[in-house]
DNA sequence: CCGACTGTCACGCAGCGTGAATGTAG
DNA sequence: TCTACATTCACGCTGCGTGACAGTCG
């Protein structure tokens, strides 16, 4: 644990589960830039810096691009912040269907992944088993 | 419905649910090469070349390689063929334990996605609604 | 001063998408 | 002959993995 509350970066990935590799890239892309460095140059994350890291984490799934979950993150910033034309609101909500969608998309896949999975145990145990004993 | 029961490209890619180039990378990477071709050079599947399309489809979601699914798609083939030194089955049976832990990872992938999906939800509704009227 | 950690290039790779220009089927 | 469908390049893109080489922290 760093001074300040700040982490350096394989501590939050060990935290978070993602590769130094990943967290880098996710600050070349302006994803999730640490809001610091230290003299040296190592990057220094805060605790919103992780919880930003997590949640992208988290919506991996959903199959976003990087730029789209840094619209999506920006937008729930000002989501709180006040000062919404209502547009924040709504863009959220185009995402969230769109997420919606993705979800009943994962579902199929995941039975279908359970489908095959189901299947290979099954070749690979047919008719030869007999133990012979 | 072509001749001889093959089918052409499109035909087999609006039945299967894969693009055309989809199916085309399948057969340049040796996954699922179509059984036969036109005199003038139009791919022709036959219905077992689509189930094998099929399959791969299904298959995908477990987030096997093109190259390890041709390998599986290869051992399902000798698994019925007798001339199982067993080595085939044991090869499945590893390919089936991944497979199940693919599947319970993908049953976190959901999990998270569901959790993403009602948050951006609940963000794009809250507090502001009060439709005012 | 050493070892663990981190930094910046920069190339590689999978799995297609996406034209462009051309040929085939019927 | 016309038209819908197909063919082969071949470059582009996302999201990192994977070194190589060098500097920083404690």
């Amino acid at each position: 644990v760093g001074r300040r509350g700040m982490h350096q970066i394989g501590e939050v990935a060990d935290a978070v589960g993602l590769s130094l590799r990943t967290i880098r890239h996710y600050e070349e892309v302006g994803l999730v830039p640490p809001s610091g460095r230290t003299e040296g140059g190592f990057r220094l994350y805060s605790d919103p810096d992780v919880d930003r890291l997590r949640l992208v984490k988290q919506m991996k799934p959903l199959g976003f691009t990087l730029e789209e979950m840094a619209d999506i993150l920006g937008l729930l910033a000002r989501a709180g912040d006040d000062a919404d034309t209502g547009d924040t609101r709504d863009r959220l909500a185009m995402y969230a269907s769109l997420a919606e969608e993705r979800c009943t998309r994962l579902r199929d896949k995941l039975a279908d992944a359970q489908q095959t999975a189901t299947l290979l145990r099954r070749e690979s145990e047919a008719s030869v088993p007999p133990v012979r004993r």
